[in-house]
Order: structure tokens, then sequence, then C-alpha cells
DNA sequence: GAGTTGTCTTGATTCATTCAAGACAACTGC
DNA sequence: GCAGTTGTCTTGAATGAATCAAGACAACTC
């Protein structure tokens, strides 16, 4: 991941460079899911004077911009991640709460046009997978 | 739904049959999807002496039996539902919060089958629409 | 009808997140 | 390059949902 196009990455986003910002997104540039907390203490390595406000601050603006995407596990604190716009969906470990990425399951965006629509407008699709994780299933019964 | 039938299906799923458990059954025995909170204040209409703890208890072993499900849109309080087994999934507007069910897409569990389950043993798929409600939809820009 | 087990009540506490006020830095135009 | 304006960041407090803990109480068993 090209960490160094993150300042351009907000600027054509229409938001301001600051060394918050820069610090977020490149640490989301990362694969993975990390919630407000760890990105925080990621963020802080290079940038110890950065508030967990900040972060929340930096993350709501990034995600409102499109840049980062937000999940919410149920159980689980809100997770960010920086891979966004391929509408990919979620793995869960219903044990130890790790999240992986799964691809589009059809080749289409999956489910998106459910039978009845009920009258919403819907323009997002989410589904998410619950199970154990490779991890947990190879543990006894830790 | 046969409200009667509460204490029945509380002793059949193995659960001491008791004032509030049986009051929580009956409230989600109508179609909805109610916060704890709003299950709570409709318990207290037919017995005030309940606290909410107890109804966050009885809720917690109502969805442990499979008496209830529980869900968690982002950005919403936990809710629960009496429609269990069929695996339906959920439009949530995006703007009012409202949750409506919507059966499954497919005729088959929808999207169960990942094509790279990446070592988790699945055990439920989740989907969520995200839209506008047709109430929401209709409003000018309130 | 007494004993045992588990539930309910009351009260406090945790955690993630948000709100608010003021200090500060990034972009604009000069 | 420098001042002004706007929006972000820092510090501190507060909210809301949910959980934990201890003791009182009620449901099922015998």
């Amino acid at each position: 991941m090209d960490t160094a196009a993150a300042p351009e990455r907000l600027r054509a986003a229409g938001l301001k460079v600051t060394a918050p910002r820069t610090a977020v997104l490149e640490t989301l540039s990362s694969p993975g899911h990390l919630d407000a907390e760890s990105v925080y203490e990621r963020v802080r390595q290079t940038l110890p004077t950065t508030s967990l406000q900040a972060v929340y601050g930096v993350l709501a603006a990034l995600a409102g911009a499109g840049l980062v995407r937000r999940i919410e596990p149920a159980g689980s604190p809100a997770l960010y991640e920086g891979r966004t716009g391929d509408n990919h969906h979620h793995l869960v470990c219903t044990k130890c709460h790790t999240v992986a990425d799964v691809d589009c399951v059809v080749g289409e965006p999956p489910c998106l046009e459910p039978g009845d629509a009920r009258g919403f407008a819907i323009h997002t699709a989410e589904v998410t997978f619950w199970g154990l994780c490779a991890d947990c299933r190879s543990e006894p019964a830790a």
C-alpha cells in the first residue's frame, strides 16, 4: 500500500491534511480491522501527542469521506478498515471475535436485491458470517 | 401468536417459568423489533415491579435458548424479536433506524457459503440492508 | 410442605463513544 | 513569506447501553 499517498488522498477527498489524519490513514492502509483504541495506540507510536478523541474525530471524518470503512460486529466495538469500495464482507469468530475479509459471494453485490424491499431505497447490503475461526477450532476447549 | 403458550414454550426450552420471562416472551410475540428499554417499558405495564436488569437477564436467557433473536444494527442498541428459526434478514433505515423484516433473498439461506471461508466453521449468515424507509423517503428534508 | 437451585431486585460499575470549550494549526489571499 | 479565517486537535467531562455483584425471593423437586 502506498503510504506516501495519504496526504494526497486526504486532499483529494476535500479534507485538510493534518498529522493525525495522515497517521490514521496510513495505519489503516495495512490490511486488518482495528478498533479506535488500537488505532490510537498505533498512531501514538509515531505521533505521541495524539489524543483518543482526535482519533475518533479523524475516523469519523475518514469514514464520512469514504477513505475508511466502519463495521460494527455485534458484541465488538466499532472496527475500521482501509479496504473500501469493493463491497467485501466479513467473517467474525464467535469465540475470539477475530474478523477476516471475504470476497463477494456472488459475482454481483450479494443479496443486494431483496425480494421485497418494503418501500426501502436500499443503498448498501452488509453480510456478516459468524463461526469459529481456524485457531479457535483447533484449540480444544480453551 | 399464541401468547398463552409462553409458559409452555419456556418449559420446553428448559427454562424456569417466571412472571418476567412470561411477560417478556409475550411482549416479543408481537411482530417488531424492540430494544431492552422498550421491552422493559411494555413489561412494566403488566408487571410494574420488574427491573431493567431482570429484562436484560431474561432477554439473554431467551436468546440463549433460541426463543428470541438478538440483532445489533450498527448505531442502534441491541434489538430483540420473537421471530426465530426462519433465517430472515433486516432492512434498517439509515435515517430513523426503523427495522423491517425481509424474507430470505434466495430460497436457500443466502450467501451461507462464501467462496473462501478462510478456515472458519460458519454457522450463521447475517444480512443487513441499509437504506431509507418509505416514511423517510417521503419526508422532504426533515 | 421444606429444601435447593436459580432468578429477581437493588445498586454500583464498566466500556465505548460523544459532547463542549478553548488552544492551535492548515489553507486562503495578500 | 505573512496575517486572517476556518476547521481541527487537546483536555476534560458526560452520556448511554450493558454488565457485574450481593442479597432477597420464588420456582421446581422430593
